[in-house]
RNA sequence: GCCACCGUAGCUCAGGGGUAGAGCAGCUGUUUCGUAAACAGCAGGCCAACGGUUCAAAUCCGUUCGGUGGCUCCA
């Protein structure tokens, strides 16, 4: 062993996963310009879990193409090519790469200054900082994925390049333990659950916009039942706004000019209206309904009214991107001296909203001023400054995103993982001065003095659709009792226990629990195979032996263990259960 | 919107220039069963839509509509 696979050693997995996978980008645009010496190549990054190459050529590739550049990869990593690292000075960059357009509009865009390094491997010279492995022989296992376009530099008004995603390890084992984590994510996928338990649809007669059945219904209630409660402890007020105003409201707000071409735009009467995106300008319009005391703020008007914002085709996905849906969203209106208290009280209220969850602890984001905006300069230095106060005084670290924010104020993003590792922008608190001064909101102050309040827009969970696919592939659609759409499935094993199984249905359906008997003509090998695909957290079987002794064989989703209770003890067990957490497991299908 | 791919029964999928197939689900019988699939029968499709090529199109070509994976954009 050399030593240089001996530093390898000791840097942290997540470098060696770096150096394998970058080195695997080279390898595998080397092994493209062999099958096509005329392909153009952009870059080649390694990403969290691999790494792409984006490359320019007529040919379009296949995934056919993918086993065929991937042969010659593995060729290559048997030749233990070493990767060289040289220092050449512009003039002999540029000339090197003259073929390589896009090689030479990198080098353009480095300061004259830099040093330029490049590596090499057997033929193959990439522009390249590095650092890389030894050799060739390093990338241990990989594998090529998939094939998709990217614009150049990530501009649409770019050419579209073509992209073949891979990832690499430093051995098999860990490959596969890759590859299976993505079968099973899969397998999680809300779009597939959301089939299999019947909980909602989508249509092409309304793309993009999901039909929740039954029982998806009561799952997406049970979360706004949730954040009803917690709008009862943290003083919010539920209010109900139209979804259709004239665009003359959308001029005044300032959607018209910043959010138009994600709106739906209805005439009626020779008028035109518009379908509102969010719900702020209403809430504006009824705080200016009435002439306001200092004693009024802050003021917290919730909102669970449905939004259309029109998205592009290809940017929807199941739940989690849609065209319609309704967000668990409140307005905040107060003082500028409240400001800071009342996003304190909302970063405590998110946290605790998602205790119930078992997230891992949100990542925070603050988004600064857009290039397209409204309001005065000094109005968004002022609201970036309280909000960086804010998240200051709460210990909450944060990565600053410039350019990031809404159009009308600079916004606190909470990003959560979930139970496989994906990160999901849910929760959102945005300050805005803006809005207060479009439509001349006003206060009366302590002194008799007219002021204008702030405005705060805030949402927990964000979209209630989004939140629920979220849900989903974090519990793998074996959710938590509270939120099963059916808590319990009674078993009769023959039909002569119908009776008693109905007795105690009613007694659970009194207790106010969703229960339901199956009682059709089959095996209970059967019944319970269809309740575990279900994933209902409880499978209540009666026999001879429960009618006999009145009581229930408890089986649970997520093991076989039996249990017989009676019905007091089984109420009571549902009841301390009811919000803890019950996961099914993963192999089931 | 852009690039690539896909669209066959409710679901998962096979087939592929000569007129459509399986498993599961459904329905009807029979079975009344002790912790993940009883048995038998029946029914189910303008092969996404429209146009073209052809003696003949589910199959080939084009367009549109949906969807998938990315890119850009976003709750």
């Amino acid at each position: 062993m050399n030593s240089e696979s001996n530093d390898l050693i000791d840097i942290k997995l997540d470098e060696l996963h770096h150096r394998i996978r970058h080195s695997a980008a080279h390898i595998m645009a080397d092994a493209v310009l062999e099958i096509y010496p005329e392909a153009k190549i952009a870059i080649g990054p390694a990403t969290q879990d691999g790494f792409y190459y984006d490359f320019d050529l007529n040919h379009t590739f296949s995934p056919e193409d993918l086993d065929k550049i991937e042969k010659i990869m593995l060729q290559r990593i048997k030749e233990n090519l070493p990767f060289e690292r040289k220092e050449l000075t512009r003039d002999q960059a540029l000339k090197m790469f003259k073929d390589q357009p896009y090689k030479i509009e990198i080098i353009e865009n480095l300061s004259k200054d830099e040093s330029i390094s490049i590596y090499e491997h057997g033929n193959f010279v990439d522009l390249c900082e590095g650092p890389h492995v030894a050799t060739t022989k390093e990338v241990k296992a990989l594998k090529l994925l998939s094939i998709a376009g990217a614009y150049w530099r990530g501009d649409e008004n770019n050419s579209m390049l073509q992209r073949i995603y891979g990832t690499a390890f430093e051995n098999k084992e860990a490959l596969d333990a890759h590859l299976l984590k993505i079968e099973e994510a899969a397998l999680r996928d809300h779009r597939k659950l959301g089939r299999e338990l019947e909980l909602f649809i989508f249509d092409p007669i309304s793309p993009a916009s999901p039909f929740f059945l039954p029982k998806g219904t009561i799952i997406y209630n049970e979360l706004i039942d949730y954040v009803k409660n917690l709008y009862s402890t943290f003083g919010y007020q539920e209010v109900i706004t139209p979804l259709i105003f004239s665009t003359d409201l959308w001029k005044q707000s300032g959607h018209y000019d910043n959010y138009q071409e994600n709106m739906y735009f209805i005439e009626v009467d020779e008028r035109e209206f518009g379908v509102k995106p969010m719900n702020c300008p209403a809430h504006a319009l009824m705080y200016a309904s009435k002439l306001h005391s200092y004693r009024d703020l802050p003021l917290r008007y919730a909102d669970f009214g449905r939004l259309h914002r029109y998205e592009r085709s290809g940017v929807t996905h199941g739940l989690t991107r849609v065209r319609t849906f309704s967000q668990d969203d409140a307005h905040i209106f107060c003082t500028e001296d409240q400001i800071e208290q009342e996003a304190t009280n909302f970063i405590t209220m998110i946290q605790k909203s998602y205790e119930i969850f078992e997230f891992k602890p949100p990542r925070v984001a603050l988004s600064l001023r857009p290039e397209k905006s409204v309001g005065d300069k000094s109005l968004w230095d002022k609201a970036e400054k309280i909000l960086k106060t804010v998240l200051e005084n709460n210990k909450l670290s944060y990565d600053a995103m410039a350019g990031e924010g809404a159009f009308y104020g600079p916004k606190i993003d909470f990003f959560v993982p979930d139970a496989i590792g994906r990160e999901w922008q849910l929760g959102t608190l945005q300050l805005d001065f803006s809005l207060p001064e479009r439509f001349n909101l006003e206060y009366i102050n302590q002194e008799g003095n007219v002021q204008r309040p702030a405005m705060l827009h805030r949402a927990m969970f964000g979209s209630i659709e989004r939140f629920m696919g979220v849900i989903l592939e974090h519990y793998g659609g074996a959710l938590p009792l509270w939120l099963s759409p059916i808590q319990a499935t009674i078993i009769p094993i023959a039909d002569r226990h119908i009776d008693y199984a109905e007795e105690i249905n009613q007694q659970l359906i009194y207790a106010n629990f969703r229960t339901n008997i199956d009682s059709r003509s089959e095996r209970m090998n059967s019944k319970i195979r269809d309740a575990q695909l279900q994933k209902i957290p409880y499978m209540l079987i009666v026999g001879d032996k429960e009618q006999e002794e009145k009581t229930v064989a408890i089986r649970k989703r997520q093991d076989r263990s039996q249990e017989n209770m009676n019905i007091d003890m089984l109420i009571k067990h549902l009841t301390d259960n009811l919000y803890t957490k019950i996961l099914g497991t993963q192999q089931e299908n």
